[in-house]
DNA sequence: TGGAAACTGTAAGCGGCCTTACAGTTTTGC
DNA sequence: GCAAAACTGTAAGGCCGCTTACAGTTTCCA
């Protein structure tokens, strides 16, 4: 984002979440005056499970990784989430301690909201509680599919199945093929998938040797989308 | 349920739907006038994966259980329904084919919503608006912590877990232990903790020589409730 | 810009669970 | 009530992916 180009203030990142796509101005305006917006560096804690649900966050800017931890450390991640994505609003509708982490994992721009004015704002705004409903539905419809996959699937297909989902989100087309602009490493695609980072290692070394990707320090080209796609099914 | 004692309306069912807890009277009698009551016998298919959604479904009486199918036909659960669920709102809420089938395990009665009539209903009822978001969000919790389970867990403890959940929800206190009120196959398990019949029956036969569990032909009874949470963690 | 920290590559060993196979039991439907 | 169908019990063999181990590479940040 070329932030020389943009006026930065609340109003203008608020346009941008997905939340408020097709609201009216004044529905807008009305939400500005009740978030704060907050500079967040990498890889800082948002809340951890059992905190409080005291806000609902908005992000403008950067990553943040929603996730759960098990005793052994292992870890599971739940999304990754870009500008424009709503988070931490499950547990507040609810009134129950998180049940997940969130963490930035670039420097991140943040808007919080009290709990108390989410709740209000929801209820006087009939037209953004259902596209709230729409985007939780969406998201349960896309966790379902994270179960098909761990039941379905082996790894291999599992991690084919992941690069092309970045390839369809996150990727550019170029000459050779479809370059990834993400960073991600092979422990949080290990997280991603629920596998351990040295086999994401191993099958990521096979699929470049069969010549499906190409790997230029943690950057990713998609060779062959097609028979990476094949391989998933 | 005992018949005799009860008037089984339209009316007096819709009052044991989770979704109208709290709801005034009159909102409810507006439900009644869109509803259409349907009886379906015992492992009837409601709707399969790629049909239109055309109606969300109420369910009364019996089991439903909410499912997809691999190629290869693997079957993965994703829940098994009782009195008083809604289901089939995903779908219609975002106008997409079923991304999942839906099929009796019982007889069953069922009251079937039209999709238009769903959609107006909500857009003029915030209140069950409200309820609904929070069911949603209550079932992707659910599912993500199934999600937890298959990446952290193996079997023995996701299969504990499963035992340990199914008495606290259709548990019934008897002096040997926890009887639970479900007749589930050992298949049927399988497909809700993710992995094979055989496994499932291997299992469950350890946890019956440990004593930890008793098994009368299909019905279970959970004699020692605290060893088998000690396994889940 | 240089040292530390984090990440990647690779391989051997092993264990959990799947598959295959089949006999015995329970339930279902006529 | 009986035959057929569905379900359960059990075991051998194999393989996927985890763990362990460590050297090499890249990235971070002071």
């Amino acid at each position: 984002m070329d932030l020389s180009q943009t006026v930065p203030n609340k109003l203008w990142y608020l346009k941008h979440i997905r939340l408020f796509d097709g609201i009216s101005p004044s529905e807008m305006q009305e939400m500005e005056k009740i978030t704060r917006m907050e500079e967040v560096k990498k890889r800082q804690p948002l809340y951890l499970p059992g905190d409080p649900s005291s806000s609902v966050y908005f992000l403008k800017r950067g990553r943040v990784k929603i996730a759960n931890t098990a005793p052994s450390g292992k870890e599971v991640t739940f999304d990754i989430l870009e500008a424009g994505d709503i988070f931490g609003e499950l547990d507040v509708l609810e009134d129950a301690p998180r049940s997940t982490s969130a963490e930035t994992l670039d420097d991140a721009l943040i808007c919080v909201i009290p709990r108390k004015d989410f709740d209000q704002y929801l209820a006087m705004h009939p037209s953004v509680m259902y596209k709230l409903t729409k985007l939780i539905g969406l998201r349960l419809k896309k966790i379902q599919s994270r179960v098909e996959d761990l039941v379905f699937r082996e790894v291999p297909a599992r991690l084919a199945h992941l690069l092309s989902e970045l390839g369809k989100t996150e990727g550019v087309a170029e000459k050779q093929g479809i370059r990834l602009n993400v960073k991600l490493t092979h422990q949080e695609m290990a997280n991603l998938i629920g596998c351990s980072r040295e086999t994401v290692s191993t099958i990521m070394g096979q699929f470049r040797d069969d010549g499906l990707i190409q790997m230029d320090g943690r950057t990713i080209t998609i060779l062959k989308p097609s028979a990476l796609s094949q391989l998933v099914s």
